[in-house]
DNA sequence: TAAAAATACTCCATAGGTATTTTAT
DNA sequence: ATAAAATACCTATGGAGTATTTTTA
């Protein structure tokens, strides 16, 4: 039969195809992967891989073997994550939120997975309104909330930064940005924003919606919206410009509005959000899930 | 993660809730199996059965674990063995003889078994023909052949006893025999034989269709055959008596004739052979199938 | 009190680390 | 000439063995 670090030496190199990238990735030293790889090969009595020093490749028994093992493989940590899992009380609901539709695609997306992971834990995900981004989690709604930062809350504690995204100006069609390349923060100054409002902080207000560039000029604010779908309108009636995650231009693309990279301006950072006395087991997990497939 | 002596040691505990027995069936000195499954508790961080000195059981997550591991493990541990079974050339086509209905329903149920294991290697089943036992295989089309012994040729090597079957006298219906409860072998002095004839060994005959009881007496034969329907033909036409597996009696039950079971002769025995320079890892694989699933 | 599980302690096989050599482009 | 894989050798963790103690029906 085969061992543990044997099936993972095996598996790890199937799909590195390379040496010192499956030993880095098992974080072992040098060299013990070709020799567990080549005591393997012994004692099966087959090459599993055809290599050279400048290239690696399946053989086609280790073709197959790849092709059963990494599935129940799979299999086995799946179960024992669950076992674990139960012994850790990662059973009931965990609720999530998620502020904007590509945070919701990672959400749903870890979700699936989380669901198969443990299946004593039922997962609800709902969308939070930038508008009041803190106010589902503080009224108990929500256990977790992949959400835009900066947060900075006594009551709420914020993970590492799961993704970033970069920054776009949101402007009219007719506006002269439009034809633009590229945006730079100094350009803010030359025109007026068009912001969100509502029960958000003062800090990630100046973050987002900031009342001067860089270099100190005044940024003037035109209007203020309570709904995304508000903010996209107004700029589309030419009330003003807005900057956004340059993605929305996927999920909130429409006529009027034309979306320029900034080439200056700092992505927009997503990460997790949770309540400082809810670090419990499911929540860990869901996060541990988000890291791991999020980049 | 599970190592894989801690999976062995899981379930062959969960099969056995039995520590003395599961230590013993894994090979491995007392106590070791108490060690491994309280080193799993303490590391997963749940406890996976319930024991005290008199009883051993399944926790609920000890059975979900159980349920989950116990089909993966397997695939793993197939994926393996057919990666050695390719190795040692258990591919290509493997063709195995049977000469009577019951050693074709083994032969069968291997040749299921070993095409699931060994998914490289085809096999073909076939009759043989009692009246020539050993002409197809040394005419190259066999490998393998599960047959009735004894078997004693220069160029053919005979495994090990897979199963045997008590015998029985085939009389006809009329017969005074057909009223017995039983043979035995100093009845037949007083009978005559219907016997097979055809290219078979004069050893193989005799042991089969004796020219002489135990005591000496000389048994006569009437008629011969060639195949095995002639000689239920030939009994039931009155034409004499015919020795047999008394397994017959449900395959080749027919109107005229009687199974009556011998009280004193040793069962019939059924082996496997193969040409002597024919010993390759298919046959082997599928010998070692065969005698898993026989007894 | 007897059968079974748990525990205490020792040993050694081997997984994993460090350093060097070989190989292929 | 160089990056990568193979090899040689060493170290120490922990799997397995032996002996003893604890538990419970």
């Amino acid at each position: 039969m085969m061992e543990r670090h044997e099936i993972e030496a095996f598996l790890t190199l199937a799909e590195e195809l390379h040496f010192r990238r499956a030993t880095e990735r098992l974080g072992l030293a040098h060299g013990r992967v070709s020799q567990t790889i080549k005591q393997l090969e012994r004692r099966l009595g087959v090459s599993l891989f055809d290599r050279t020093s400048r290239r690696v490749a399946l053989t086609p028994a280790g073709q197959r073997l790849y092709d059963d093992l990494a599935p129940a493989y799979r299999r086995i940590q799946e179960a024992v994550a669950r076992t674990i899992a139960y012994g850790k009380g990662v059973t009931g609901t965990l609720r999530v939120g998620f502020s904007s539709q590509w945070a919701g695609d990672a959400v749903l997306e870890a979700a699936d997975v989380f669901r198969g992971r443990y299946p004593d834990c039922a997962v609800e995900v709902q969308e939070v309104q930038l508008a009041d981004p803190f106010g589902p989690m503080r009224a108990g709604e929500l256990d977790l909330q992949l959400t835009e930062f900066p947060v900075d809350e006594p009551d709420l504690v914020a993970g590492p930064v799961i993704f970033s995204e970069p920054r776009a100006l949101i402007v009219p069609a007719r506006h002269p940005f439009a034809r633009r390349e590229s945006v730079c923060l100094e350009d803010l100054a030359r025109t007026s924003l068009v912001a969100m409002s509502g029960a958000i902080p003062d800090y990630w207000l100046d973050y987002h919606y900031p009342r001067e560039t860089p270099e100190g000029r005044p940024i003037t604010h035109s209007a203020s919206a309570v709904y995304w779908a508000e903010v996209l309108s107004l700029v589309a009636m030419g009330r003003g410009v807005s900057p956004a995650a340059l993605r929305a231009a996927q999920y909130h693309g429409r006529p009027g509005i034309v979306f320029v990279p900034f080439r200056d301006a700092p992505p927009i950072e997503y990460g997790l959000i949770w309540p400082r006395s809810g670090h419990t087991a499911r929540v860990r997990a869901f996060a541990e899930i988000l890291h791991q497939i999020a980049p």
